[in-house]
DNA sequence: ATCGTAGCCTGGAGGC
DNA sequence: TGCCTCCAGGCTACGA
């Protein structure tokens, strides 16, 4: 359930606290949790400098350099490479001191050369995972190969309002599920999408073809609205799963119009929040702010 | 090509 | 107390 303001507040963490450092080792303790690589992730990463930390949507990247510089590693063409990681419903990435007891559902650990704290993959529901992987040579920015059909995020410059419009006009599905598309708009998840929905007062299943422009600016105006806000209290969470690199909580939770809060009054108009099931998961809205369009598409 | 869904996974909550 | 079922839901693979 990390979305796209609680994986930047990771970000930020891994930007202060990993940049510069050269991986002395790495140690999987659940296959799972590197699936896509299988075992080579650990001697992909030995030796290797993190040198920046990047994000699109929800997916989050440390690009590498060999230390020292030259020969790529013997990969293909010295190709860039980036540790990819995407946190699925739990996964946490920690910076925790080597002699700290291991936690339950850790997976992956990373020492440093510089001997200082680890980084821990920790992750219950294992729907997250680590890869290294090569990166895509693909301009206005370089993304990770496994990522590149991911689309960019409305938080990011290379976000096409206009563009992001005509594709979503020309889909004949219903607004949420598109929403909820990382290959048309990344970084939204279940609970963002349904608190852009409440402050632009559309229901979930409105077909998407029938929206305006304007009506689809400013559904984009509310979705980077409640991240921007959400991210300025340090993301949301409902429990100890959702946590910065130092294993701390937000408190966006606090500031939920909707989402979770059936027959409780909406913020703007009193009625009490309905809770409807929709692809496996719930979607709350208000039924007065957001009544049901006639030609509802599921 | 586009759209919709099953299945992956664990632990907490609630029913009995 | 303990067993069972449901729920959380992002993403991939696959079928229509």
């Amino acid at each position: 359930m990390p979305e796209l303001p609680e994986v930047e507040v990771v970000r930020r963490g891994l930007e202060r606290w990993a940049i510069g450092r050269t991986v002395a080792s790495a140690e999987v303790l659940h296959p799972r949790a590197v699936r896509r690589n299988d075992g080579s992730l650990p001697d992909r990463l030995k030796g290797r400098t993190v040198v920046s930390a990047e994000r699109r949507g929800k997916y989050l990247w440390l690009p590498l350099h060999d230390d020292p510089p030259g020969d790529g590693g013997g990969r293909p063409g010295g190709a860039e490479e980036a540790l990819l990681a995407h946190l699925g419903m739990s996964g946490q990435l920690l910076i925790v001191d080597p002699l700290a007891p291991m936690e339950k559902h850790l997976r992956v650990r990373l020492s440093f050369t510089d001997g200082g704290p680890e980084l821990r993959f920790v992750d219950q529901r294992t729907f997250g995972h680590l890869l290294v992987a090569p990166m895509a040579v693909r301009l206005p920015r370089p993304v990770p190969e496994p990522i590149a059909h991911i689309a960019a995020d409305p938080l990011e410059g290379a976000f096409d309002d206009e563009e992001f419009a005509a594709r979503l006009r020309l889909r004949r599905t219903g607004l949420k599920r598109a929403l909820l598309d990382q290959s048309l708009i990344s970084g939204v998840g279940n609970i963002y999408a349904d608190e852009a929905l409440w402050r632009a007062r559309l229901h979930w299943a409105r077909p998407t073809e029938t929206l305006t422009r304007p009506k689809i600016v400013e559904l984009l105006s509310a979705v980077r609205a409640v991240m921007t806000e959400a991210l300025a209290q340090g993301g949301t969470s409902f429990d100890s799963l959702y946590v910065n690199v130092n294993g701390e909580s937000g408190y966006f939770d606090r500031s939920l119009a909707v989402y979770g809060r059936q027959d409780r009054p909406c913020p703007r108009c009193g009625a009490p929040i309905r809770r409807e099931a929709f692809m496996n998961r719930s979607s709350y809205s208000c039924p007065k702010c957001q009544p049901r369009p006639r030609n509802a598409r599921p």
